[in-house]
DNA sequence: TCGATCATTGAGACGAGATATCAAAATGAT
DNA sequence: ATCATTTTGATATCTCGTCTCAATGATCGA
């Protein structure tokens, strides 16, 4: 089996969503898969200085939409992007190092789809976030 | 006994947390009594013309940071100001109307803390938000 | 392969939300 | 009343985006 190249995964993803396979959406797709941990759209966009800003956002948007990047917001209230790795999930923010990584937890997704039952309305979804000191900064 | 006049209550609080009391400060103030709900701090400007942008956002963190206000997101990312109106809690946010009500919910927190423990760093807080469309809306 | 068509790009304007600067004004301890 | 210290507010600046619109480029049917 052959290591699909970051190319080809953004190719056929971009033809799933029935988006045009351009080279600026691979060079920001290309940055993305570069990166670990969280990052801000003003950041990437200082990294790629032959694609528009609006395209940088825009791509952003797309892949967001998409599900392959999530958006969160700091405790600070400053968005960060970072590479969603697995379905529907939390973040464990690191208010020193700005770390955003990923949890889930079945015991507190029960919890809070029962307590959907007794909140009057009707619950669209949810969010959770943990901040923390995380173990490379304590 | 006398009911306590929004001005005592907020003369009091300035001098607790060593500020000066102030005109604009009372004015921000005495605007936030009348309020439910929740609100942004541009609308919260455009009706105190008589107070200077700089001084409504400090005193609204000012007063965030006393516990008296909580600041939320939306969804979509716009923040709202509400009144604090008991220590922890979390929000329940109509994605329709907007509105931010306040809940607390005893298992859950249990839950959060046990999940505390579990998880490697040092826990420093959480935020949980639950997004709906309210009895209202539906 | 060639156009025609339609999506995409990017420069730049615009907007919300918020903070930085700093001289002038207000506060309150004495 | 005095005066050190805080606070104010006009204005500039910043981040994070979105909008516009002419130019460019991708895709597809012929
Ligand atoms: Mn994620
Ligand atoms: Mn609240
Ligand atoms: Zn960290
Ligand atoms: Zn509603």
């Amino acid at each position: 089996m052959m290591t699909t190249s970051v190319d080809d995964r953004v190719d056929s993803l971009l033809s799933k969503l029935g988006s045009r396979i351009t080279g600026p959406r691979r060079r920001v797709a290309r940055l993305l898969a570069s990166k670990q941990g969280s990052f801000s759209a003003e950041a990437l966009n200082e990294e790629l200085p032959d694609v528009g800003r609006a395209t940088v956002y825009r791509t952003l948007k797309l892949l967001s939409d998409a599900g392959v990047l999530c958006k969160t917001t700091l405790p600070d209230g400053s968005p960060r992007y970072s590479i969603d790795h697995s379905w529907h999930h939390h973040h464990l923010i690191c208010s020193s190092c700005r770390t955003v990584e990923e949890f889930r937890h079945s015991a507190l997704e029960r919890l809070l789809c029962e307590m959907s039952a007794e909140i009057p309305g009707q619950v669209l979804g949810h969010r959770v976030e943990l901040y923390v000191t995380c173990m490379h900064c304590l």
